[in-house]
DNA sequence: TTGAAAGCGCTAACAA
DNA sequence: TTGTTAGCGCTTTCAA
């Protein structure tokens, strides 16, 4: 049985208020006794149940994150970089990180409203903001702490981290006509995703930029999964792209493996780009050229912010927005003549 | 403000006993009354609270799981994966998952201490056993609840799942043997890690078996990570391999990637075998012939057990010996000739 | 069938 | 400097 402030309280003679006092370094208490019940306390081994100070305290300490998954092989490297992220900062702060994975929808939403209402978590971290996005909608008015990765297109106010997915395509556009490409497909993300809009934005702009007609056959919509990168590319490549912009590094890796399946050579035949550079992307056959964006430090970030939110601070800068880097490996390559 | 029982109760003129029978569906309460509250709940909106609920009951409903991170662009997808079967099979049993994430080593022990000693979840989960583990010793002095992906050398019972790695790198080693390799390379996981054990074992049976005299020079540490690999295979390619074994898949990328530094072509000049069969394991250059363990699955079967063992059930089937499946990719193939 | 009272372990006004 | 009391929101004896 763990020991509590009553068991510490009965050894010495004491009350209990006194000894909470005297443990939490109240300056109304005699140094005697503080270093008297410090000792006890220290032997006995106790432990302040954490629990019942949140009970007390009405709040909890831990933040809630919600990962989006889909069941076996479908885990976005991403996430656990951005989890490692969020997790270090959250216990350098001294909170906890509750987890929860589910598919996308319905039930995803459900969770955040159970976190919310069963007063779980002190905050919620957002990933992946949507059109319209009723977690969102929820959370803000609730006016319940959050903090995302991502922007949104309520019109609420709220601390946010995000990466300018417009400058990234147009940048990334620019630099496959560079070399000579004009046929390039995009593979988007599901189409109720915030940055599919500006990502799909940027390789409008890209291809005006250039003169490039855009044509609405040469985009196809993916679900960010290796999967269904490599299904949305079986249908592009027979519109003979020569090049291929992905919604992020694993559908970029699927249509890789169609690219190949189909008997062409990634970074010659056909380029290819991904979104993410999650770590793995350097060890793609061929090694993905992708724009990065820095998960584990936006991990941290938004994680602090929300810290903030939560311990009603101000939050100087709630409103990032970084710039992708386009990090050129060897799936891209010049245009192949002819064609 | 959250709705309370004595909102409720103070709403249809009962008391908080009553009201918290009527939800609880106890059969001492009148119908008409039951339907009632639950009627008026309803319309207030009514949610227990989970931190009262945890203080009177004595339980968290809650799992703890501490991730090993090294910080940024080192975070195994292993773990994504691991998580998303753990998280899961948590959340069908209306369990949340705690997360840490620390770097192996002290820091981790001690958040393991943390969370047993401030009764912030009610069991825990272990991956990656080592010997004489600190974590095993402690949480069963304690008898605390808990499930390791992993045996362990501590003679202490509890339930766990884990590959039988030995079994697995002597069949890798044979498959090489088959393809006329005879200087085969280790990059070993760090020493104090069970299975490492065990896969050395496999791998100096598997040579043992086929005449192959062991060569100490021929084993090197890494410690799981690319870059730990990659530096590994360093060392290892003074050697002179034709080909590498690798303790996990990240290992065995950082060793493709030296290896290819090296000018060689894996898969023809050099062959290399990883473990564990991440999802991106098709997906690298060339794509990795591997050692499969069904990462999603044995999340859920651990934390199937520990829910079982939290709940006082008894475990029919505690200690899982799974079978790993080489899976035959482009990494490997037949040994240069001369050499 | 209902309610009063106690208690889970802790903190914090207020008294002494 | 210390103790008494109350209360966080809930569950659960025990009485009525």
């Amino acid at each position: 049985m763990p020991v509590t402030l009553k068991d510490i309280a009965n050894r010495v003679g004491l009350s209990v208020t006194t000894v909470s006092r005297a443990l939490n370094d109240y300056d109304d208490v005699s140094p005697a006794t503080k270093a008297l019940i410090r000792r006890v306390a220290q032997e006995m081994g106790y432990r302040p149940d954490a629990t019942a100070q949140k009970l007390q305290k009405g709040r909890t300490d831990t933040i809630g994150f919600v990962i989006p998954t889909f069941g076996p092989r479908f885990s976005d490297p991403f996430f656990s970089e951005f989890l490692a992220g969020l997790g270090n900062q959250a216990s350098e702060e001294n909170f906890d990180v509750l987890v929860s994975t589910r598919a996308p929808g319905p039930e995803e939403d459900e969770a955040y409203r159970r976190l919310v209402e069963s007063r779980r978590v002190d905050g919620l971290i957002i990933v992946r903001t949507r059109h319209h996005d009723p977690r969102i909608a929820y959370l803000a008015d609730q006016r319940f702490p959050f903090c995302a990765f991502g922007r949104s297109d309520l019109g609420v106010d709220f601390p946010y981290v995000d990466v300018d997915g417009t400058q990234g395509l147009r940048e990334a556009v620019g630099y496959l006509v560079g070399l000579g490409h004009r046929r390039i497909g995009y593979i988007a993300a599901p189409g109720n995703l915030m940055f599919n809009t500006f990502r799909l934005q940027g390789y409008r702009q890209g291809l005006e930029e250039h003169g490039i007609p855009f044509e609405p056959d040469l985009v196809v919509e993916g679900d960010l999964t290796e999967r269904g990168g490599f299904q949305a590319a079986q249908k592009l490549l027979a519109r003979h792209p020569t090049a291929i912009l992905a919604g992020n590094d694993l559908t970029a890796l699927g249509a890789i493996r169609a690219a190949q399946e189909a008997g062409l050579e990634v970074g010659r035949d056909i380029s290819v780009i991904g979104f993410d550079d999650i770590p793995l992307a350097e060890h793609t056959h061929p090694p993905l050229t992708t724009l990065r964006q820095p998960i584990y430090q936006i991990g941290k970030t938004v994680c602090r912010m929300l810290l903030q939110v939560i311990r009603g601070e101000p939050v100087p800068d709630g409103h990032v927005i970084l710039s992708p880097e386009l990090v050129i490996r060897q799936s891209t390559g010049p245009a192949p003549a002819g064609e």
